[in-house]
DNA sequence: TTCTGTGAATAGGTTCACAGCT
DNA sequence: AGCTGTGAACCTATTCACAGAA
């Protein structure tokens, strides 16, 4: 398949929700341009977007709602379900283990790990929070494709050793550090203080 | 000031932390190479990037560390610091007033509201729960120009009505919706599930 | 007639490559 | 000699605009 760029990817997301939410609100086709206004883009994006995949619409009348969110679905993975594994049983962990969005699209944490020996075997939304040392082998038992990083940063490079090894392909990072995995893993770094950065940039440069 | 894209903005707050780190191990001085060999990206890049804001590199001996950290913090707007409020205090928001990383960075939750009467009142991170009904007030006592929305997509749009009334000018959302605010107000959304659905992608796609 | 799907045009961002300072 | 600063070349993404299907 031709290289897709994140950007689209993005945006895909971004047409699932609104989809949704135009199918909870009982309509049953849509316009590029309707979707457009919803996600604050243009209708020709939005059908260049589309159209790297197939066309999914029909001239004269738009999209049909539940078929096209079928397909985005279809090319997001979502599909399917997925087991995540969480590692760092902080404040941050701790919540992102509750955290309703994730679970809503079929990514469902199954494993909570930590290294400090003070909240190994303390319970995390009903989950008993296991070892670092033990994610390799547990991995090998019960595979997992997605891992989300809530570690220091000092302790992520470790750790997500330990999940590639034990077969990890994406990863999302909390952790405020570059990290280094094969080329066949992916690696989503959300740097929070960084947002912020941006939001300061924009006060002090108007 | 000429346009400086997003993505320019957020390299800058890359090269700062790596700058720090230089600091910290002592160098004084860095070439755009060395630069872009940490931060994943090339000298040229680099430069560019730098360009946009003036030149504050020696030719034949490249950048003094501690100047061109100092230059970053002030086009970022970091040399101040600033005072942050926070709506929501559920999991997230109580994991995000003790979030380390931003007061590293000179953002300081000054203030956490939440709506239910159950939370208010009770305490983070030293600081009381207040009504979401005092934002505007308090606001109008003691300014913030940042904030940060963690309640859940439904209440998010009110809320945000509320601080811009109160004079907010950027809101980092980590709520699931599309906001909308006056143009001079500016607005990052963070989309946890959104990311995770990008990796999902990825395993999709490969 | 309406609205999609898509080449062509435009805009924007990145990389190249080299002149010019130290 | 070494490394920056930057115009020019290149590449990628977005927008335009219209032919064609319903």
């Amino acid at each position: 398949m031709r290289k897709i760029s994140e950007s689209t990817v993005r945006r895909l997301s971004l047409y699932l929700r609104f989809l949704e939410q135009s199918e909870q609100q009982g309509h049953t086709t849509i316009s590029s341009e309707e979707l457009a206004r919803r996600g604050g883009t243009t209708s020709a994006q939005i059908r260049k977007d589309l159209s790297f995949f197939g066309s999914f619409g029909k001239r004269g009348l738009g999209y049909s709602v539940p078929e096209l969110a079928h397909r985005i679905r279809e090319i997001l993975g979502l599909e399917r379900a997925y087991r995540v594994i969480l590692v760092g049983a902080g404040k941050i962990g701790g919540a992102l283990v509750h955290y309703e969005g994730f679970r809503q699209r079929g990514f469902h944490v199954a494993a909570i790990y930590d290294r400090d020996p003070k909240k190994i075997g303390s319970r995390r939304n009903g989950l008993v929070v296991r070892d670092i040392k033990h994610i390799e082998t547990d991995l090998k038992k019960e595979p997992s494709d997605i891992a989300i990083v809530v570690t220091p940063a000092a302790a992520a490079q470790d750790v997500v050793d330990r999940m590639v090894r034990g077969g990890v392909k994406a990863i999302l990072n909390f952790a405020p550090v570059q990290l280094s995995v094969p080329r066949d893993v992916a690696v989503k770094t959300v740097n929070m203080a960084l947002e912020l950065e941006t939001l300061s940039y924009s006060l002090a440069n108007r």
